[in-house]
DNA sequence: CACTCCTTGCT
DNA sequence: GCAAGGAGT
């Protein structure tokens, strides 16, 4: 009896699981194992949001494991370390797990080779978690090692053959001795924000499913931001308006894995899976060949070709690969700048502590700003446009350094990943990829772009409820009477002259 | 083939 | 203003 071990990490779904289906295809029987990693507790990355939506989604990866005759292999502690356990007690020859970018996720990998190593156990790393793409098919030209900015990036990966999406497995055979810690319950854990989203497998699904059935992503990229002609999401992240908040949501189930990227790239583009790129397959011999052609799922139908909604999402799907290709090549961009500029950052006290703590509750007197930080605090979610103008407002607006901001968004945010995010904030902060490191989002001119209603603004902040249209973002502007009323704070910083202490302050230091 | 020059297009 | 890629040297 072989025994394999297929150890989940943000992976964790059964469709579409190259770990999964590689564990399975070289042994009779497979741990399913999950490890409560101890390190990642230790630093302060296992906040209450992504604990309760981790708890879901090992739930739910336990009940379809059950379904197929398995369950799942729960353990604590140290990864390396137990998974050797785990392999000793059954056994395995092969331990399966996915490849990963981070640091931290860097070092694991070498510590679980080593301590399967002297179990007599091999490790295999599968691309699961990162790439749409076929390893090594978006490698920049000229010896560089990664692509700095997107656009190019992007054009080889929309170019490049993809990964061929796997079913599920039917069955699950799991060692009878291999014990298990019983599973935590995402009800139980506290301090979670009260919007928070469900996890696991089904309810990615489900999501992406209702989304699609609402026609989003026809409808994707396309309202808001009143672009127009080819390519007119090109400023929006392909979701313009806050408001009607068009996006898909999927960030969290993307996070842990419990959607395939590569699935959600070929089911937006309508294609079967079966194929990659057409015409570009290594398997089929003839070229567009009919029978695929013809497989393709309803995003595709009737409207010639997926459509510019579908390649906003898809390009969606590509930042994602773009950071991790960066974290990966620049590990310390996850705490240092990518492209210093010699920012000295004013420091966390005295008026600046009180308007970085004004920020963070969501009380800087500028309406948008505010409605993203208290959406963050209240779901564990925030839109990408919002993040963005919140991310410039406490780096630009008020010079606070970026990883405040970033240790903020990842305290809450339920898809906290940190190639995504500390690259974000560093795209914001001018310090990351941006060509245009001097740029300051306005947060009045961004509100009456993307917010144009203030739909958005009213959903957040009870306080202006009652304040009808876009004038919902310069309460300031109303009379003295209606301002009284409001239990809401005047602006803390003057733009105008914050701009200029940037400004002064970037050309000071270069 | 390494290097510079030039065009293109921006989360 | 600058990355990327291609053409030219």
């Amino acid at each position: 009896m072989s025994v394999s071990i297929a150890l989940f990490t943000a992976d964790l779904r059964l469709r579409d699981n190259p770990v999964l289906r590689a564990a399975l295809a070289g042994a009779d029987e497979v741990v399913p194992l999950f490890v409560l990693d101890e390190a990642v507790a230790a630093a302060g990355f296992a906040v209450p949001n992504r604990r309760a939506f981790l708890a879901d989604c090992l739930a739910a990866l336990d009940e379809g494991l059950r379904e197929r005759g398995g369950r799942l292999v729960l353990r604590a502690g140290d990864v390396a370390r137990e998974t050797a356990r785990a392999a000793r007690e059954c056994g395995a020859r092969e331990a399966h797990v996915a490849a990963d970018v981070s640091g931290y996720a860097q070092r694991r990998e070498e510590r679980l080779r080593a301590a399967l190593a002297e179990a007599g156990c091999a490790l295999r790393v599968h691309d699961a978690v990162t790439c749409v793409l076929a390893p090594g098919a978006e490698v920049p030209s000229g010896g560089r090692d990664h692509f700095a900015v997107f656009t190019p990036y992007y054009r080889r990966w929309r170019a490049a053959e993809w990964r061929t999406p796997l079913g599920a497995p039917r069955a699950v055979r799991v060692p009878e001795g291999a014990g298990s810690l019983e599973l935590p319950r995402g009800d139980r854990v506290e301090g979670v924000s009260p919007g928070l989203a469900a996890g696991g497998e089904r309810a990615g699904r489900e999501r992406w499913a209702a989304w699609r059935r609402a026609g989003a992503l026809r409808a994707y990229g396309g309202s808001g931001d009143g672009n127009s002609g080819a390519g007119g999401s090109r400023r929006g992240g392909g979701q313009g308006d806050l408001g009607a908040d068009a996006t898909s949501r999927l960030s969290p189930h993307l996070h842990f894995g419990t959607l395939s990227p590569v699935e959600l790239a070929h089911e937006a583009l309508g294609r079967s899976g079966k194929s990659g790129k057409p015409g570009k397959s290594v398997t089929s011999g003839e070229s567009g060949k009919v029978g695929e052609v013809s497989e393709v799922g309803e995003a595709g139908r009737g409207g010639g070709g997926a459509g510019p909604g579908a390649e906003a999402f898809v390009r969606q799907l590509a930042w994602r690969d773009f950071h991790r290709q960066v974290l990966a090549a620049r590990p310390d961009a996850a705490h240092a700048d990518y492209r210093p500029h010699g920012d000295r950052w004013r420091r966390e006290r005295g008026e600046a502590a009180r308007e970085i703590a004004a920020w963070r509750e969501g009380r800087t007197g500028y309406p948008v700003i505010d409605a993203a930080m208290r959406q963050l605090q209240y779901e564990g979610w925030m839109h990408n446009r919002a993040r963005l103008l919140a991310a410039s407002f406490l780096t630009k607006t008020l010079y606070a350094d970026w990883r405040t901001g970033a240790a903020h968004f990842l305290a809450l945010l339920v898809d906290g990943d940190v190639a995504n995010n500390q690259l974000n904030w560093q795209w914001a902060a001018g310090t990351g990829t941006d060509t245009r490191p001097n740029r300051v989002l306005n947060p009045l001119t961004q509100a009456r772009t993307y917010d144009p209603n203030g739909d958005y603004v009213r959903r957040w902040v009870p306080e202006l409820s009652g304040i009808g249209g876009a004038a919902v973002h310069r309460p300031w502007q109303l009379d003295e009477a209606a301002r009284a009323e409001l239990e809401y704070p005047e602006p803390i910083v003057d733009l105008d002259e914050a701009r200029s202490r940037f400004r002064a302050a970037r050309s000071a230091e270069e």
